[in-house]
This record gives structure tokens, C-alpha cells and sequence, in this order.
DNA sequence: GCCAACGTTGGC
DNA sequence: GCCAACGTTGGC
């Protein structure tokens, strides 16, 4: 059982969009990111838990809990022209880019970033180290009953 | 909108 | 394989 954390543009898809999704689950498609790929490709199991991070936005906050509800399979925007997520060099037969379906668990308080960083418990999170610019991260069985704790 | 900190691309 | 140029992320 592993525990994540994984951002998205509360403009483009929120938590509130992945509550009207049928059964509220939805790939969670367009990582174009070989690091962020890797993880969801190779290291989430179904069962998986993750916090649902609002990022780029007016505040920057955990606001839910997702699940991981699929095995990895290929993002099917990489070969949708139409798609922003779109990918002319991957081909078909040799795919890059994979993803899993997140099902929605529960809202949270909203966890705001500035609030994270007050605690010294969550210093080494990923999440805070400067340059961080993953749109997933893994975090700790620890970091993670501490912040469920403040949610 | 700015810009630091990455990641990616491609010429050599 | 190096590295300059470019593109992107994301907080502020």
C-alpha cells in the first residue's frame, strides 16, 4: 500500500469535477512526464490512496482523498489529435504514456500549502523541497496519518 | 505577469 | 555525450 499525492489545475479538473465524473472516477490522463509516468506506471497498486492537490490556483491546498482504482494502461489523449494532450512522436505500437483511473474517497478540510509548511513534520515532504515540480509525488505512511489528521 | 527551477530537444 | 536554447510548472 503506497500513498501519493497528485496535482491538478483546479481550472482544468477539480475535485468537484471528479465528484460528477460516473462513479466518480476518471483517468487522470495527460502526464507528460517521464518521472510522474514512471510512478503511476510501475509503482501504484490498486488500493493505492492519494491526496487531491489543487495547484497553480489562488490557493494552493490539499482538498481531497482519491483512490487508485485501475491498473496502468496507455493514455489514450497521446494519439488524439484533437487532444491538448496530444503526442505526434508516440506511436501506437510502442506507446509512452500510461495512466490509472482515481476514484473519489472523501473531501478534506482544504490543507492549504502555506499551512503545510508550518509543521515541522512535513519538512521532508516532497512537495516542499524548493523546485519541486512533479505533478505527482510519493509521501510517507507518516506524512500522510499527519495531514490526514489536520484535514 | 514574473521568474526560478526544472525537463526536453537537437546540433555538434 | 555535452550543453545551449527552449518549453513548462507553479508559487507568488
Amino acid at each position: 500500500m503506497n500513498y501519493w499525492l497528485m496535482k491538478s489545475e483546479p481550472d482544468t479538473f477539480s475535485i468537484e469535477d471528479l465528484i460528477q465524473c460516473p462513479n466518480q472516477t476518471e483517468p487522470w490522463d495527460g502526464i507528460r512526464n517521464y518521472q510522474a509516468r514512471n510512478m503511476m506506471r510501475d509503482q501504484m497498486k490498486i488500493g493505492d490512496l492519494a491526496f487531491f492537490y489543487h495547484s497553480s490556483c489562488k490557493v494552493p491546498a490539499i482538498v481531497g482523498v482519491i483512490e487508485i482504482c485501475s491498473e496502468p494502461y496507455d493514455d489514450p489523449t497521446q494519439f488524439d489529435p484533437e487532444s491538448k494532450y496530444y503526442d505526434p512522436k508516440s506511436r501506437p505500437d510502442n506507446p509512452r504514456w500510461q495512466l490509472v483511473d482515481v476514484k473519489f474517497i472523501s473531501k478534506t478540510n482544504t490543507i492549504a500549502l502555506s499551512s503545510l509548511k508550518k509543521y515541522p513534520e512535513l519538512k521532508q515532504m516532497r512537495l516542499l523541497q524548493k523546485g519541486n515540480r512533479l505533478s505527482i509525488l510519493p509521501i510517507s505512511a507518516e506524512e500522510w496519518t499527519f495531514i490526514n489528521n489536520l484535514g
